[in-house]
DNA sequence: CTACCGATCCCCT
DNA sequence: GGGGATCGGTAGA
């Protein structure tokens, strides 16, 4: 199984993974540090998924970073809870939670030991294993672009649930980040934008322009506010 | 294309 | 007991 993906050519998200090398656990120092600094990180790295199906590839282009108790938008506004104790761990781990009682979504617990803080990932780019995506999303007549454009839908493609809650991304060998050797995403291609579905946070957190993409990718949740 | 709405259940107050 | 870091179907412009 290559990392050549689209078959059309067209998807800007699979043209940056033609450039590419073997993939590589990504080293812990990535996910270490400040959620918008790692957020903006992950931008362009891969998750693999290896399962019975095989194993699916797919390229990070969006992400929203939640930081501490501070941030209202948070979980761990609560402090540490059942659920949230994840987020107070050592960086490089899933954080799944369900949302509506019905989906899930995907964070990389970051900061560090002791604070709590998280990267969520909110779209990818399918890259490889599109079939199996295909073959876990509930609408898979999706065009591929659009198979993981969205936070719970990537947790679908990746049939990613609750069982990943506190696995380590830099290790497991069923769900990992890696990279492929692809150059960092470079600022004047990024989008920034607040983040999605937060108002209850108020305005001074909800403001926050704490959400990032890659420009041009075909597969954003939804587009970023214009004047970005 | 946009707008609305129901689904569904775990978590925290 | 209230509400949510969403999605997908349907209705209407």
């Amino acid at each position: 199984m290559t990392l050549a993906a689209d078959p059309a050519g067209t998807d800007l998200d699979a043209q940056r993974g033609r450039r590419h090398g073997p993939l590589v656990a990504i080293a812990s120092g990535v996910v270490a540090g400040e959620p918008v600094v790692v957020a903006r990180r992950l931008l362009g790295t891969l998750l693999v998924r290896d399962d019975r199906r095989g194993r699916r590839v797919a390229r990070i282009v969006e992400t929203e970073a939640y930081a501490g108790p501070e941030d209202m938008a948070s979980h761990a506004r609560a402090g540490r809870t059942a659920r949230t104790t994840v987020m107070f761990g050592p960086p490089g781990r899933a954080y799944v939670y369900l949302v509506y009682g019905m989906h899930h979504c995907l964070n990389v617990v970051c900061a560090t030991d002791g604070e709590a803080g998280a990267v969520l990932i909110r779209a990818v780019a399918p890259v490889a294993g599109i079939e199996a995506m295909r073959a876990d999303r509930r609408r898979p007549t999706d065009a591929v672009a659009r198979l993981a454009a969205g936070p719970a839908r990537t947790c679908q493609a990746l049939d990613v649930d609750r069982r990943h809650d506190g696995l380590d991304l830099l290790s497991d060998p069923s769900l990992w980040l890696a990279s492929d050797g692809g150059d960092p995403v470079p600022a004047p291609t990024m989008l920034v934008g607040p983040r999605v579905g937060v108002d209850y946070a108020g305005p001074e957190w909800a403001g926050r322009r704490w959400r990032f993409g890659i420009a041009g990718s075909a597969s954003l949740s939804r587009p970023f506010p214009v004047g970005g």
